[in-house]
DNA sequence: ATGAAAGCGCTAACAA
DNA sequence: TTGTTAGCGCTTTCAT
């Protein structure tokens, strides 16, 4: 093989096999029905040259890709890698692959991969961010390329949504410790502006509404998202003497963050105090007790929106209307939840 | 503008500013002096239009992709997402931006990325996955594109390698405790195959033996790199009666799956057994007790591999020396090792 | 059933 | 300083 510049190219191969370029184009297709022998060859010569078609040259010819963009908050959170995985099987079932950006909580960082994605045409954009600012999300629903967001709400935008049903989650979580005989709660939510933070702690409330529960016998407490919020918020709850028998999280890390403060506290879970939270993280069923959470379906979001964009383009000028899908989150019941105790923590 | 057909072009550009595509190109990539007006033109006609270069065609044209391939062994390890962080900083810092997929410890996806990658004419590779069979690395190896494999070991294959000093990350470990008056301990194995899994054991029992521990007084057990692995591995040691006051595990998942065995158990850690992990996964500090471990210093091996990358594209027809840089991994000493013991458990 | 030729959008000689 | 032209490697009419 004449090694002299680079990978073979199909003229190389062309030129091997004795037929045209078209030739080797559609044999390697299966397109028309070539004669045996010049199947042959062509493959015969592909086989020698070691050839590979350019993915590159094809792109530019075809005017696609065959890649999906995806954009996540910050790959180190463990609540994201499931979802790329399971975006990147579905994909590659119909021969497209995954191009990920994490931006690491950086809005630049975001930017700078919207804009990556846009110049290397990728035929699809999952945006599973909340570090978008609004111009960005108008620009993203604007774009002629497909677009799903997870996990974010962009407020007046027409563009396709999918979504845990924070609200009902939290609600069930409510509601699976009201049924415990939990009444004095203490709610840690999450940073603040983070889109899931607000209807989290909504789906909470109803609940404990809906359960004849005062809203003033709710603690709410600010965390971070993060185990150092989760820690720190209980230990302050604590510190300051209140008085609760469950304490509900915005999402896992900050639970087990709170897991911590009470066993430093030496409050015992869940026999003076549970703790539920929320996402279903690889964590939560490794630390002690296991955590109760409500569960996000994160590979079911990652594969809908996979076929959603599949979808999008299959309709194309048909146009598909913006839609939010809601997944709903389920409750798994570990060991970190159950029944409230009757009196206060000290009693 | 007119939206016709997709994106606008170069030539939509250069018309648009009444120069030809040449001097587009040339404003664009800082080229030249092109006069004020001309320049101006076409940077309003870009702003216009806006017109973002097609990074597929520009790929075509220069023959390099400003991309490299990153293939873990599996994404959902807690392992690899700050590798793949710390690689995809580096590279855009540069300009470049790193296309990923994650096996899934499938050695046909594995496989499946090669050729993706090699497809897509990508300017290097990190390959960060041990589900690579024999034949493949050889190829890798004889491979026009720069490789750089991390945190594996071909066997007889000359190619860079970056990985984590194993043997002597495991050494220190059983140095820190032996140091704090362990002798009678137990090792949790990795994964059957898995690279590191020998060269860590070697390291253990090699400290062991400079401290005088006779071979036979450590215990040997399998584990499979998971938190099952762990859990198991250590509830049979109890259940058989081991008698030791200190496990070491093949990482850090299987370690967090020790410390839910002993707990089950109503073993004390340190204070009955210590327990020392490896890797340094965010979980590690979330458990109770945190977990003493020997971390990798993942971040600054996804670095390297991309500034090894950067300088064997640079050297070019120069020809690296294939290396292999071991980086070393460092205690971290946390709350779940102590003071051996002077009984048994049962003491 | 196959080939010739055009063109996807860009950059880089080479000319002017 | 700018334009003309060729060509990166592929697919796809349109002929034959």
């Amino acid at each position: 093989m004449s090694d002299r510049s680079g990978p073979a190219t199909i003229r190389d191969v062309a030129r091997r096999a004795g037929v045209s370029t078209a030739t080797v184009s559609r044999v390697l297709a299966g397109i028309g029905n070539p004669k045996v022998e010049t199947s042959g060859a062509v493959l015969a010569a592909v086989e020698a040259l070691d050839y590979r078609p350019s993915a590159v040259a094809r792109s530019l010819r075809m005017r696609r890709t065959n890649t999906f963009g995806l954009i996540v908050t910050d790959i180190q959170n463990p609540f994201f890698p499931e979802l790329v995985q399971a975006a990147d099987d579905a994909a590659r079932k119909v021969g497209y692959s995954i191009l990920l950006g994490s931006a690491a909580f950086d809005e630049h960082r975001a930017v700078h991969y919207l804009d990556l994605m846009a110049d290397r045409r990728v035929d699809g954009m999952i945006v599973a961010s909340s570090q978008v600012a609004e111009e960005s999300w108008r620009w993203l629903s604007e774009s002629p390329v497909p677009v799903v967001v997870v996990n974010a709400e962009p407020a007046n935008v027409p563009i396709t949504v999918i979504t845990s049903d924070n609200r009902a989650g939290l609600r069930t979580a409510a509601e699976h410790l009201i049924g415990l005989g939990h009444r004095r709660m203490a709610y840690v939510r999450g940073l603040e502006g983070i889109t899931a933070d607000q209807p989290r702690v909504e789906g909470f409330r109803a609940a404990c509404r809906d359960a004849g529960i005062p809203d003033a016998d709710l603690i709410e407490l600010r965390g971070d998202a993060q185990f150092a919020g989760g820690e720190r918020a209980v230990s302050e709850l604590l510190s300051s003497g209140g008085d609760v028998t469950a304490i509900a999280c915005h999402n896992d890390i900050t639970a087990i963050g709170a897991l911590r403060a009470l066993r430093a506290a030496r409050i015992r879970v869940p026999a003076d105090i549970s703790v539920v939270g929320c996402d279903d993280i690889a964590a939560a069923s490794w630390v002690v007790p296991a955590l109760t959470t409500i569960a996000q379906q994160k590979a079911d979001m990652g594969r809908m929106a996979v076929e959603r964009l599949l979808a999008m383009l299959d309709a194309r000028e048909g146009g598909i209307v913006p839609e939010t899908i809601r997944v709903p989150m389920v409750l798994q019941v570990r060991e970190s939840t159950g029944p409230a105790r009757l009196g206060g923590i000290g009693s």
